[in-house]
DNA sequence: TGATAGTACTTCAACCTTAAAATATTTTTG
DNA sequence: CAAAAATATTTTAAGGTTGAAGTACTATCA
Protein backbone atom coordinates (compact mmCIF):
# COMPACT_ATOMS: atom_id res chain seq x y z
CA UNK A 1 0.00 0.00 0.00
CA UNK A 2 2.36 2.50 1.00
CA UNK A 3 4.86 0.70 -1.37
CA UNK A 4 3.39 3.01 -3.89
CA UNK A 5 3.28 6.16 -2.43
CA UNK A 6 7.09 5.69 -1.39
CA UNK A 7 7.89 5.16 -4.92
CA UNK A 8 5.76 7.86 -6.28
CA UNK A 9 7.77 10.17 -3.69
CA UNK A 10 10.99 8.81 -5.20
CA UNK A 11 9.31 9.76 -8.47
CA UNK A 12 8.64 13.31 -7.67
CA UNK A 13 12.02 13.71 -5.85
CA UNK A 14 13.75 12.32 -9.12
CA UNK A 15 11.75 15.07 -11.25
CA UNK A 16 12.47 17.76 -9.32
CA UNK A 17 16.53 17.25 -9.39
CA UNK A 18 16.32 16.78 -13.24
CA UNK A 19 14.34 19.53 -14.18
CA UNK A 20 16.66 21.83 -11.78
CA UNK A 21 19.85 20.22 -13.40
CA UNK A 22 18.21 20.62 -17.23
CA UNK A 23 17.07 23.70 -16.42
CA UNK A 24 20.18 25.70 -15.16
CA UNK A 25 22.24 23.72 -18.21
CA UNK A 26 19.31 25.19 -20.68
CA UNK A 27 20.07 28.52 -19.31
CA UNK A 28 23.30 28.18 -19.21
CA UNK A 29 23.38 27.17 -22.93
CA UNK A 30 21.42 30.17 -23.95
CA UNK A 31 23.28 32.46 -21.98
CA UNK A 32 26.85 31.68 -23.21
CA UNK A 33 26.52 29.78 -26.14
CA UNK A 34 23.33 30.84 -27.68
CA UNK A 35 21.72 27.51 -27.88
CA UNK A 36 19.36 25.47 -26.33
CA UNK A 37 19.30 21.61 -24.93
CA UNK A 38 17.71 20.43 -27.49
CA UNK A 39 20.39 21.62 -30.26
CA UNK A 40 23.07 20.37 -27.87
CA UNK A 41 21.49 16.80 -27.71
CA UNK A 42 21.42 16.91 -31.87
CA UNK A 43 24.88 17.73 -32.04
CA UNK A 44 25.94 15.70 -29.34
CA UNK A 45 24.99 12.61 -30.89
CA UNK A 46 26.17 13.51 -34.23
CA UNK A 47 30.06 14.22 -32.75
CA UNK A 48 29.39 10.76 -31.40
CA UNK A 49 28.75 9.08 -35.42
CA UNK A 50 31.36 11.63 -37.19
CA UNK A 51 30.07 9.90 -40.74
CA UNK A 52 26.74 11.35 -39.60
CA UNK A 53 23.49 9.48 -38.88
CA UNK A 54 20.40 9.11 -40.69
CA UNK A 55 17.46 11.62 -39.79
CA UNK A 56 15.52 8.22 -38.28
CA UNK A 57 18.65 6.93 -36.50
CA UNK A 58 19.04 10.28 -34.85
CA UNK A 59 15.61 10.48 -33.85
CA UNK A 60 16.27 6.62 -32.51
CA UNK A 61 18.93 7.23 -30.44
CA UNK A 62 17.30 10.60 -29.03
CA UNK A 63 13.68 8.75 -28.73
CA UNK A 64 12.19 11.94 -30.37
CA UNK A 65 9.86 12.31 -33.08
CA UNK A 66 11.10 12.02 -36.39
CA UNK A 67 9.30 15.26 -37.18
CA UNK A 68 11.34 16.87 -33.83
CA UNK A 69 14.02 16.70 -35.73
CA UNK A 70 13.44 17.82 -39.25
CA UNK A 71 12.71 21.34 -37.08
CA UNK A 72 16.34 20.93 -35.33
CA UNK A 73 18.09 19.60 -38.51
CA UNK A 74 16.54 22.85 -40.11
CA UNK A 75 17.92 25.37 -37.88
CA UNK A 76 20.89 23.73 -37.51
CA UNK A 77 21.55 23.82 -41.31
CA UNK A 78 20.46 27.07 -41.45
CA UNK A 79 23.91 28.33 -39.01
CA UNK A 80 26.27 26.07 -41.62
CA UNK A 81 26.33 23.73 -37.90
CA UNK A 82 24.73 20.64 -39.73
CA UNK A 83 24.29 19.47 -43.17
CA UNK A 84 22.30 16.92 -44.90
CA UNK A 85 23.43 14.36 -47.11
CA UNK A 86 22.22 11.66 -49.48
CA UNK A 87 22.41 8.02 -49.23
CA UNK A 88 23.25 6.97 -52.10
CA UNK A 89 21.10 4.10 -53.44
CA UNK A 90 18.01 5.32 -51.38
CA UNK A 91 16.60 8.81 -52.39
CA UNK A 92 14.68 8.54 -49.66
CA UNK A 93 17.32 9.03 -46.76
CA UNK A 94 19.40 11.66 -45.93
CA UNK A 95 21.97 11.58 -43.35
CA UNK A 96 22.38 14.65 -41.52
CA UNK A 97 26.46 15.00 -40.05
CA UNK A 98 28.23 17.86 -38.56
CA UNK A 99 30.02 20.25 -40.75
CA UNK A 100 33.60 21.55 -39.81
CA UNK A 101 32.89 24.62 -37.82
CA UNK A 102 29.96 21.96 -36.09
CA UNK A 103 32.41 20.27 -34.94
CA UNK A 104 34.32 23.07 -33.69
CA UNK A 105 31.20 24.99 -31.69
CA UNK A 106 30.41 21.76 -30.21
CA UNK A 107 33.56 20.78 -29.01
CA UNK A 108 33.73 24.21 -27.36
CA UNK A 109 30.18 23.54 -25.92
CA UNK A 110 30.80 19.60 -24.59
CA UNK A 111 33.65 20.89 -22.37
CA UNK A 112 31.52 23.56 -21.16
CA UNK A 113 28.51 21.15 -20.45
CA UNK A 114 31.30 18.70 -18.43
CA UNK A 115 32.27 21.46 -16.27
CA UNK A 116 29.15 22.16 -15.66
CA UNK A 117 27.90 18.59 -14.82
CA UNK A 118 30.56 18.34 -12.61
CA UNK A 119 30.49 21.49 -10.73
CA UNK A 120 26.45 20.98 -10.06
CA UNK A 121 26.98 17.57 -8.83
CA UNK A 122 30.47 18.41 -7.29
CA UNK A 123 27.97 16.95 -3.97
CA UNK A 124 28.17 13.74 -5.46
CA UNK A 125 31.51 11.28 -5.06
CA UNK A 126 33.10 9.35 -8.22
CA UNK A 127 32.15 6.74 -6.24
CA UNK A 128 28.51 7.16 -5.70
CA UNK A 129 28.21 8.46 -9.15
CA UNK A 130 29.44 5.33 -10.56
CA UNK A 131 27.55 3.38 -8.18
CA UNK A 132 23.82 5.23 -9.08
CA UNK A 133 25.17 4.90 -12.78
CA UNK A 134 25.23 1.55 -12.63
CA UNK A 135 21.55 1.26 -10.35
CA UNK A 136 20.10 2.98 -13.03
CA UNK A 137 21.72 1.40 -16.17
CA UNK A 138 20.26 -1.50 -14.64
CA UNK A 139 16.92 -0.28 -14.66
CA UNK A 140 16.45 1.15 -17.73
CA UNK A 141 17.83 -2.20 -18.95
CA UNK A 142 14.81 -4.23 -17.01
CA UNK A 143 12.74 -1.49 -18.56
CA UNK A 144 13.57 -2.27 -22.15
CA UNK A 145 13.64 -5.60 -21.69
CA UNK A 146 10.21 -5.86 -20.33
CA UNK A 147 9.14 -2.98 -23.30
CA UNK A 148 10.28 -5.87 -25.80
CA UNK A 149 8.57 -8.51 -24.09
CA UNK A 150 5.24 -6.91 -24.09
CA UNK A 151 5.76 -5.61 -27.96
CA UNK A 152 5.93 -9.21 -28.90
CA UNK A 153 3.54 -10.36 -26.67
CA UNK A 154 0.92 -8.16 -29.10
CA UNK B 1 39.80 14.15 -13.81
CA UNK B 2 37.82 11.32 -14.04
CA UNK B 3 35.30 12.44 -11.53
CA UNK B 4 34.06 14.79 -14.16
CA UNK B 5 33.64 12.03 -16.48
CA UNK B 6 31.77 10.32 -13.97
CA UNK B 7 29.39 12.93 -12.99
CA UNK B 8 28.69 13.18 -16.90
CA UNK B 9 27.94 9.60 -17.39
CA UNK B 10 25.31 9.31 -14.17
CA UNK B 11 23.62 12.62 -15.40
CA UNK B 12 23.20 11.46 -18.84
CA UNK B 13 21.65 8.25 -17.29
CA UNK B 14 19.61 9.91 -15.19
CA UNK B 15 18.45 11.87 -17.87
CA UNK B 16 17.11 8.74 -19.81
CA UNK B 17 15.75 6.85 -16.86
CA UNK B 18 13.42 9.84 -16.31
CA UNK B 19 13.05 10.85 -19.83
CA UNK B 20 11.84 7.39 -20.08
CA UNK B 21 9.36 7.88 -17.47
CA UNK B 22 8.06 10.56 -18.32
CA UNK B 23 7.27 9.69 -21.92
CA UNK B 24 5.25 6.77 -20.35
CA UNK B 25 3.03 8.82 -18.68
CA UNK B 26 3.13 11.55 -21.07
CA UNK B 27 1.56 8.61 -23.33
CA UNK B 28 -0.74 7.44 -20.43
CA UNK B 29 -2.20 10.36 -19.69
CA UNK B 30 -3.41 11.36 -23.74
CA UNK B 31 -4.66 7.71 -24.07
CA UNK B 32 -6.64 6.97 -20.98
CA UNK B 33 -7.71 10.57 -19.84
CA UNK B 34 -7.08 12.47 -22.75
CA UNK B 35 -4.52 15.03 -20.95
CA UNK B 36 -0.94 15.92 -20.93
CA UNK B 37 1.86 15.79 -18.21
CA UNK B 38 1.71 19.83 -17.61
CA UNK B 39 -1.93 20.15 -17.29
CA UNK B 40 -1.59 17.05 -14.50
CA UNK B 41 0.80 18.93 -12.79
CA UNK B 42 -1.33 22.23 -13.02
CA UNK B 43 -3.94 20.57 -11.58
CA UNK B 44 -2.18 18.36 -9.30
CA UNK B 45 -1.07 21.42 -7.51
CA UNK B 46 -4.30 22.67 -7.21
CA UNK B 47 -5.25 19.64 -5.43
CA UNK B 48 -2.93 20.56 -2.57
CA UNK B 49 -4.22 23.44 -2.13
CA UNK B 50 -8.25 23.59 -2.10
CA UNK B 51 -8.36 27.16 -1.68
CA UNK B 52 -6.24 27.88 -4.68
CA UNK B 53 -3.28 29.73 -5.84
CA UNK B 54 -2.40 32.70 -6.94
CA UNK B 55 -0.68 32.38 -10.53
CA UNK B 56 2.49 33.42 -9.63
CA UNK B 57 2.56 31.41 -6.72
CA UNK B 58 1.52 28.25 -8.92
CA UNK B 59 4.07 29.35 -11.50
CA UNK B 60 6.68 29.41 -8.39
CA UNK B 61 5.98 25.94 -6.97
CA UNK B 62 5.92 24.10 -10.80
CA UNK B 63 8.72 26.41 -11.22
CA UNK B 64 7.76 27.81 -14.76
CA UNK B 65 7.36 31.02 -16.18
CA UNK B 66 4.63 32.73 -15.56
CA UNK B 67 3.24 33.29 -19.24
CA UNK B 68 2.94 29.11 -19.42
CA UNK B 69 0.85 29.16 -16.35
CA UNK B 70 -1.53 31.61 -18.37
CA UNK B 71 -1.81 29.48 -21.28
CA UNK B 72 -2.24 26.13 -19.27
CA UNK B 73 -4.59 27.75 -17.06
CA UNK B 74 -6.61 29.34 -19.65
CA UNK B 75 -6.97 25.87 -21.83
CA UNK B 76 -8.32 24.14 -18.06
CA UNK B 77 -10.57 26.88 -17.94
CA UNK B 78 -12.28 26.74 -21.45
CA UNK B 79 -13.13 22.82 -20.03
CA UNK B 80 -14.66 23.96 -16.75
CA UNK B 81 -11.56 21.84 -14.68
CA UNK B 82 -10.17 25.27 -13.28
CA UNK B 83 -11.74 28.56 -12.22
CA UNK B 84 -9.77 32.04 -11.87
CA UNK B 85 -11.31 33.92 -8.61
CA UNK B 86 -10.54 37.85 -8.04
CA UNK B 87 -8.72 38.52 -4.91
CA UNK B 88 -9.78 41.30 -2.69
CA UNK B 89 -7.60 44.22 -1.61
CA UNK B 90 -5.86 43.29 -5.19
CA UNK B 91 -7.17 43.84 -8.75
CA UNK B 92 -3.71 43.02 -10.23
CA UNK B 93 -4.02 39.53 -9.03
CA UNK B 94 -5.92 35.91 -9.74
CA UNK B 95 -6.52 33.04 -7.91
CA UNK B 96 -6.40 29.81 -9.63
CA UNK B 97 -8.71 26.88 -8.21
CA UNK B 98 -9.90 23.55 -9.45
CA UNK B 99 -13.78 23.39 -9.71
CA UNK B 100 -15.76 20.71 -8.47
CA UNK B 101 -15.70 18.65 -11.99
CA UNK B 102 -11.68 19.60 -11.64
CA UNK B 103 -11.53 17.66 -8.03
CA UNK B 104 -13.47 14.68 -9.88
CA UNK B 105 -11.69 14.39 -12.85
CA UNK B 106 -8.35 14.66 -11.23
CA UNK B 107 -8.95 12.35 -8.19
CA UNK B 108 -9.26 9.83 -11.03
CA UNK B 109 -5.88 10.73 -12.97
CA UNK B 110 -4.27 10.99 -9.72
CA UNK B 111 -4.99 6.82 -9.01
CA UNK B 112 -3.76 6.19 -12.72
CA UNK B 113 -0.71 8.44 -12.34
CA UNK B 114 0.10 6.62 -8.58
CA UNK B 115 -0.44 3.16 -10.28
CA UNK B 116 1.51 3.60 -13.47
CA UNK B 117 4.40 4.63 -10.95
CA UNK B 118 3.97 1.77 -9.02
CA UNK B 119 4.21 -0.20 -11.92
CA UNK B 120 7.01 1.29 -13.78
CA UNK B 121 9.38 1.37 -10.72
CA UNK B 122 8.54 -2.22 -9.48
CA UNK B 123 11.20 -3.22 -9.48
CA UNK B 124 12.56 -0.62 -6.71
CA UNK B 125 11.80 -2.02 -3.35
CA UNK B 126 10.17 0.56 -0.83
CA UNK B 127 12.75 0.48 0.93
CA UNK B 128 15.36 1.46 -1.40
CA UNK B 129 12.79 4.07 -2.88
CA UNK B 130 13.01 5.65 0.36
CA UNK B 131 16.66 5.71 0.71
CA UNK B 132 17.06 7.04 -2.86
CA UNK B 133 14.40 9.59 -2.16
CA UNK B 134 16.12 10.79 0.72
CA UNK B 135 19.34 11.05 -1.37
CA UNK B 136 17.48 12.84 -3.82
CA UNK B 137 15.77 15.42 -1.29
CA UNK B 138 19.50 16.25 0.79
CA UNK B 139 20.97 16.63 -3.30
CA UNK B 140 18.09 19.35 -4.10
CA UNK B 141 17.95 20.98 -0.65
CA UNK B 142 22.00 21.47 -0.68
CA UNK B 143 21.53 23.19 -4.03
CA UNK B 144 18.46 25.01 -3.26
CA UNK B 145 20.75 26.50 -0.52
CA UNK B 146 23.88 27.37 -2.74
CA UNK B 147 21.83 29.23 -5.02
CA UNK B 148 20.52 31.01 -2.23
CA UNK B 149 24.25 32.01 -1.23
CA UNK B 150 25.29 32.88 -4.76
CA UNK B 151 21.91 35.17 -5.08
CA UNK B 152 22.90 36.89 -1.64
CA UNK B 153 26.30 37.33 -2.47
CA UNK B 154 25.54 39.45 -5.93
C1' DT C 1 5.60 -6.11 -63.98
C1' DG C 2 2.44 -3.81 -61.54
C1' DA C 3 -0.34 -3.38 -57.50
C1' DT C 4 0.48 -3.14 -52.67
C1' DA C 5 2.84 -2.69 -48.59
C1' DG C 6 6.54 -0.65 -46.28
C1' DT C 7 10.06 2.94 -45.27
C1' DA C 8 12.14 7.80 -44.83
C1' DC C 9 11.29 12.05 -44.31
C1' DT C 10 8.48 16.45 -44.07
C1' DT C 11 4.41 19.01 -43.04
C1' DC C 12 0.71 20.16 -40.07
C1' DA C 13 -2.12 21.49 -36.07
C1' DA C 14 -2.06 21.75 -31.36
C1' DC C 15 0.15 22.40 -27.32
C1' DC C 16 4.21 23.51 -24.22
C1' DT C 17 8.00 26.61 -22.99
C1' DT C 18 10.80 30.55 -22.36
C1' DA C 19 12.40 35.46 -22.10
C1' DA C 20 11.06 39.83 -22.98
C1' DA C 21 7.70 43.38 -23.74
C1' DA C 22 3.26 45.21 -22.60
C1' DT C 23 -0.67 46.27 -19.40
C1' DA C 24 -2.73 47.17 -15.22
C1' DT C 25 -2.47 47.93 -10.55
C1' DT C 26 -0.29 48.81 -6.04
C1' DT C 27 3.41 50.56 -3.15
C1' DT C 28 7.04 53.58 -2.08
C1' DT C 29 9.03 57.87 -1.61
C1' DG C 30 10.41 62.59 -2.39
C1' DC D 1 0.03 63.89 -3.41
C1' DA D 2 2.53 62.87 -7.70
C1' DA D 3 6.30 60.48 -9.72
C1' DA D 4 8.79 56.42 -9.68
C1' DA D 5 9.45 51.75 -8.49
C1' DA D 6 7.61 47.41 -7.76
C1' DT D 7 4.28 43.64 -8.50
C1' DA D 8 0.88 40.42 -11.01
C1' DT D 9 -0.54 38.90 -15.01
C1' DT D 10 -0.97 38.59 -20.09
C1' DT D 11 0.84 38.89 -24.65
C1' DT D 12 4.28 38.01 -28.06
C1' DA D 13 7.89 35.84 -30.83
C1' DA D 14 10.70 32.02 -31.33
C1' DG D 15 11.54 27.50 -30.69
C1' DG D 16 10.52 22.55 -29.02
C1' DT D 17 7.37 18.50 -29.01
C1' DT D 18 4.01 15.22 -30.38
C1' DG D 19 0.93 12.25 -33.30
C1' DA D 20 -1.08 12.09 -37.53
C1' DA D 21 -1.36 13.05 -42.33
C1' DG D 22 1.11 13.76 -46.58
C1' DT D 23 4.89 12.94 -50.14
C1' DA D 24 8.28 10.38 -52.24
C1' DC D 25 10.64 6.46 -52.89
C1' DT D 26 11.76 1.24 -52.32
C1' DA D 27 10.64 -3.55 -51.65
C1' DT D 28 7.59 -7.44 -51.99
C1' DC D 29 5.16 -10.80 -54.32
C1' DA D 30 1.42 -12.60 -57.16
Amino acid sequence: MTAAKDRVRLWLRLLKVVRGIEGELRENLRREHNTTLPRFDVMSALSRHPEGLKMSQLSGVLRVSNGNVTGIADRLGEEGLVERIAVPGDRRATILRLTKSGETVFAGQAQAHEDWIDDMLAGVSPADARAMAARLQAFAAASEKEEKETANAQ
